[in-house]
DNA sequence: ACTCCCGCCTGAAACCTTTCATGAAAGGTT
DNA sequence: AACCTTTCATGAAAGGTTTCAGGCGGGAGT
């Protein structure tokens, strides 16, 4: 059973190929009564125009992809992710684009990447520097880096050295000395290097807020663990169990701080009483754990849909490369001792569009100031 | 710029582009110096084999799709949908498959089908009553239907109603005689209608336990909301507001039973003391939630694996047909009474692989058959 | 002396659509 | 009646790859 192609249509109605193709593009073009009746013989005979033989001449398929450098089960178990393909899909949907998870396969995300069949890419959490990433440039396929730097292509960011700042800066500030620091797994060598990452960035926001009071953060209290819920229970209980006993939790992640308050439940240590947590990212779940979460807020879905339109533009215009660096801000809640009460509206509204609606807009530092609840 | 394509290659090789093909895809055929040649100079001009050309010839693109009738978005912020993600692109990732989720594309799902680059689909929450499904039949499309049913082409679903089914039973069984329901928003005639949907499936499991003990359900109890914590949260305050005082919560959706937990709380309403809640799905989050839901345990990621393992063979060998039922099973946890404690490892476990691993001692009937993989 | 086979490589067709340049028919003008 | 414009439709090329069916030069078998 082949399938059934341009020709058949053309044969059933009667019209040379040229005029189907047309019928479908510009019916402009033709007499009504053909276009109908060429529509009517692709109907009957389930015609459809085959996208592999128009994306070869045309050079598009109409598919962006989102390059993601785990593999896709670990993607899809993390709610930033989750949270971000929200924002990206939420324009692609809009535009009438499909949307391609690219992720390594077999284990070879360059593999992956030179056969998947998209007009550009969304690049989250690799950069330039990624031995995957420059054939891309030579090829001439469009991309858009998202957490990451790049000399010739667009970026999106946000101000995470700012925002991990403010978090250290305001348990520093109530007196706290005795902080664990949960970050992400990486290499060793790269652990701090404000170069390498987000990890690296947001551990630089720490570190000043310990440095201008001439602190230093006990390397021994900076724990690299995975990101989920239970490696940031994990990584609470272990220390705990070899003695620490810290009064306060900075974490990378939501998730890992959302690992530590499951934890710290078990364990008996009371939050926010014992033990302050703030996270990072603010999750649409963070709003929704017990206790609800501190944590610094970034716009994911936003990051999500500016990096996808800045790509999107760019395959349309060519418009110009853009750095993007979008604020983080400091939202406390229940995990830390505010005085002010969280809003219940705060609560009620946060799944159907929450946080966003309100103040933020200033399109770099906003980060450093308190929340703005 | 032009894209640099096969004839470059061979040019600069100076052999043949059907060389390059081979050295490309068939590299015994040629002379290793041969191949090594033409690979270097495919590196040097930074040569990628065109996708879409391939796929035109091959009538293969590598590629799946995921179809959902909802916004990308709605599917995004769904925990369902991620799980389910996460067990198809378990397999996709390691057959070298890639993974495009196909939405509604400015709202119409037909054009949406239409233009995807895919080799087949997975269709979830949509069966062949669907006008956008039947033109897939006739093209040759091969599918496989999640969650419904269909004549003629593989599906894969769960025991909904026997799920159902256990936890009205349970609930009943203790004496509870004030249940509210809360479910799907769906077209108001379906809504009971097993063959429509998996609400209406589960619906009847409830139902069935009902009428056992000769019992209606009310049906201003049956409450239709979305599916989504706000949702939940709504339906079940909106009825406490209005003077409803049920003594347990029947929720067709995890999502919606820990937004019924959330207005609990909020309500001053204690779980499981004065409230009993079940929901249904058992998302990865339901052993994290406060107080851990009980709900009707279905194996979700383990769902779009075995769909998508039926759909890759019925690509790779054209195999069977077959409708797969997988088990479903009344999870007690933290938000119903129960004398046995929920054991400490299932918590602990719960991001590793959780559930599936240990210790869930059948609480009632696991419904249905074991499935085939 | 002829055929066959071998190892390595190539020419050209096929895959299906879109588009450019062109042609034919119909209708209007002088 | 001759000529010009429009309107509608077509033939053929192009887009990049894969694969089928050889070709080439020469050694082995008969």
């Amino acid at each position: 059973m082949r399938r059934v192609t341009i020709h058949d249509v053309a044969g059933k109605a009667g019209v040379s190929t040229a005029a189907v193709s047309h019928a479908f593009n510009d019916p402009e073009r033709l007499r009504a009564s053909t276009v109908t009746r060429i529509l009517d013989a692709a109907r009957e005979l389930g015609y459809a125009p085959n996208p592999h033989a128009r994306a070869l001449h045309s050079q598009r398929i109409g598919v962006l992809g989102v390059l993601f450098p785990q593999p896709i089960a670990t993607v899809f178990a993390n709610p930033f992710f989750s949270s971000f393909l929200e924002g990206i899909g939420s324009v692609t949907d809009e535009q009438g684009i499909g949307l391609l998870t690219v992720t390594p396969l077999r284990g070879s995300l360059e593999h992956a990447i030179a056969s998947a069949p998209v007009d550009g890419f969304v690049i989250i959490g690799l950069d330039e520097r990624h031995t995957e990433v420059a054939p891309l440039r030579k090829r001439g396929v469009p991309f858009v880096i998202v957490d990451g730097d790049s000399q010739t292509a667009s970026s999106v960011n946000v101000d995470d050295e700012s925002g991990a700042y403010a978090a250290a800066d305001f348990l520093l500030d109530r007196g706290h000395r005795d902080v664990l620091v949960l970050t992400f797994e990486t290499p060793q060598e790269h652990l701090d290097d404000p170069r390498y990452g987000v990890g690296g960035r947001r551990l630089r926001g720490y570190r000043r807020a310990f440095a201008e009071r001439s602190l230093g953060m006990r390397s021994d209290w900076l724990i690299p663990t995975s990101v989920t819920l239970h490696g940031g229970d994990d990584a609470f209980s272990t220390a705990w169990v070899r003695g620490a006993r810290p009064t306060a939790v900075l974490a990378v992640s939501d998730i890992i701080a959302m690992g530590t308050l499951r934890a710290a439940r078990r364990l008996g240590v009371r939050v926010p009483e014992d033990l302050e947590v703030i996270g990072f990212d603010d999750v649409p779940l963070a709003v929704a754990s017990q206790p609800a979460l501190s944590t610094v807020h970034q716009p994911i879905p936003e990051k999500g849909r500016v990096a996808i339109r800045l790509l999107i533009r760019e395959l349309d215009e060519g418009g110009p490369r853009e750095r993007i660096v979008l604020p983080t801000e400091l939202v406390l809640r229940e995990s830390t001792r505010t005085f002010a009460m969280p809003a219940r509206d705060e609560i009620a509204g946060a799944t159907k569009g929450g946080i966003e609606s309100g103040s933020k807009r200033s399109l770099t530092r906003a980060a450093g100031n308190q929340a703005a609840f």
